[in-house]
RNA sequence: GCCCCUGUCGUCUAGCCAGGACUAGGACAUCGCCCUUUCAAGGCGGCAACACGGGUUCAAAUCCCGUCGGGGGCGCCA
């Protein structure tokens, strides 16, 4: 044993110590995302500690590139770890070390190369589940383990108990796949003269139709709702919600106030639909809550991912704009179509409000003389424009919606948006006046 | 096939462990109303569930058994 892990081992029996294990072979999935946040959620609300273990015995399919991907969304959800990650693949000696003690003492045996764990029949296995309760196995169900296989590397769930053991992991939260794996672990931590950690199962996430979540689901890596502008608050806080309840007055979660309010001893038994809906809601109102300046560099992603040029712009123009829409998008990138009107000229029309607003004559008589009344004003502000546009509907005996609607049209393509006075002030008099007359004729 | 986990509104769930206060509560979605220049947001209201069948009990969503359904596992993958 090194000293560090010594150490560890320590620390370990006054501190709560987790950790997530992730395999460097593909992208950080919602599964995994989860399993890392109720680890993570589970060691900062307790005070402990969590660590980050890379699995990548497999050295065919593990890659840097996935590494890296994974540690991007971990830190973007906001799940930090404690120290440098442990890399199983330079670990080799250490499981084979151990290996050969068990081999040494029967209880293990070489076949082909590779060393098997002897699996003695007729007994149960129980441990106490912190999610299920009591699961009990009998070992006639479980067959010889491979330890070490023939090319040398070690097993999954070997390594996984080698490691465990010697980082002091007090409690390990992992899905519920793993549950058959459990009593084969026990089995090793018994055999080595170990304790065992606590062992708690979380349910899988499932797709909408309740198989499992692949992607043919949609999304089902935390970087497509990353990019989709989903924020991390939203995604953890629907992550969050499925498979623990907070409490009904807690629906809406800020991180800290789940690290506050988590309890490991109420995470819930049943496999849970992922539900995109409830994730846009949830993002919409985290969108709501979060600062406008806030806000700003992730639009601007945003809009540089669409193409559109908002250098003209000053800040505080832009700041005007998440203003007035921040309350209207489900998800940052519906910020682009929302506002296409401010960044382009040749913004999309929709066709029934054109038929119902622009194309009539009255419409386009009307249109006309509010973009007089607008020429004439002294200052272009909401509450100016708001005056002239109600006084020439009183004038000519109109309801000023019919005024409202034609020209919303004319000026963004919607018959929806933000309140029109606000957008004309934001999108200033020659804009507005050029639109308005390009309606009028 | 064998083993393990699991079943409350369409969805996430509260209640279950310690049976009665449950005409089963909340949230999302949906529908309607209010507010209102539209859309949102916000407010108010509607629809909607204890998988099924047996027990135990004065009393079962809650305890027991079975059936059915869903998921996972049974690799020298992790």
């Amino acid at each position: 044993m090194t000293g560090w892990a010594g150490c560890a081992i320590l620390v370990g029996k006054f501190m709560v110590t987790v950790r997530f294990a992730p395999s460097p072979t593909g992208y950080l999935h919602l599964g995994s995302a989860r399993t890392a946040l109720f680890n993570w959620l589970y060691a900062r609300h307790t005070g402990g500690r969590f660590l980050l273990r890379i699995e990548d015995t497999d050295r065919t399919r593990s890659d840097p590139k996935f590494l890296e991907g994974i540690l991007r969304d971990l830190r973007w959800l906001g799940i930090d770890w404690d120290g440098e990650p442990v890399y199983q693949s330079q670990r080799f000696a250490l499981y084979r070390q151990e290996a050969e003690k068990l081999l040494a003492q029967g209880k293990a045996y070489m076949d082909g190369g590779a060393i098997l764990f002897k699996v003695e029949k007729g007994r149960t296995i129980e441990y106490e589940d912190i999610v299920h309760g009591k699961i009990s196995v009998a070992t006639d169900e479980i067959k010889d383990q491979v330890l070490i296989k023939s090319d040398g590397s070690p097993s999954y769930n070997f390594a996984c108990v080698v490691d465990d053991a010697n980082l002091a992991i007090t409690h390990i939260l992992r899905g519920d796949d793993h549950i058959s794996n459990t009593p084969k672990q026990i089995l090793f931590y018994e055999a080595l003269g170990l304790a065992p950690p606590r062992f708690g199962h979380m349910p899988l996430i499932l797709g909408p139709d309740g198989s499992k979540l692949s992607k043919r689901h949609g999304g089902v890596s935390v970087e497509e709702y990353r990019k989709e502008g989903f924020l991390p608050e939203a995604l953890v806080n629907h992550l969050i919600l499925l498979g623990w309840f907070p409490g009904e007055e807690h629906e809406i979660l800020a991180p800290e106030e789940a690290v506050r309010l988590f309890d490991i001893a109420d995470l819930n038994a049943v496999q849970a639909k992922f539900d995109i809906q409830k994730l846009r809601w949830l993002n919409a109102e985290h969108i709501m809550r979060k600062k406008t300046e806030d806000l700003l560099p992730l639009i601007k992603e945003q809009l540089s991912a669409a193409g559109l040029d908002f250098a003209g712009l000053g800040g505080d123009h832009l700041l005007k704009l998440i203003d007035l829409y921040k309350v209207r998008m489900k998800t940052l990138r519906e910020f682009v179509s929302l506002t296409e009107c401010f960044f382009r000229d040749d913004f999309n029309v929709e066709e029934e409000g054109r038929k119902k607003y622009l194309d009539k004559a009255e419409s386009k008589e009307n249109i006309g003389l509010l973009a007089d009344r607008l020429e004439a004003l002294e200052e272009f502000t909401a509450a100016a424009i708001e005056e002239a546009c109600r006084r020439l509907a009183e004038e000519k005996g109109l309801k000023p919606v019919s005024l409202i609607h034609p020209a919303r049209m004319a000026v963004s393509g919607r018959t929806s948006g933000a309140g029109l006075f606000e957008m004309m002030e934001l999108l200033g008099r020659e804009k507005v006046l050029t639109r308005l007359r390009g309606a009028s004729r």
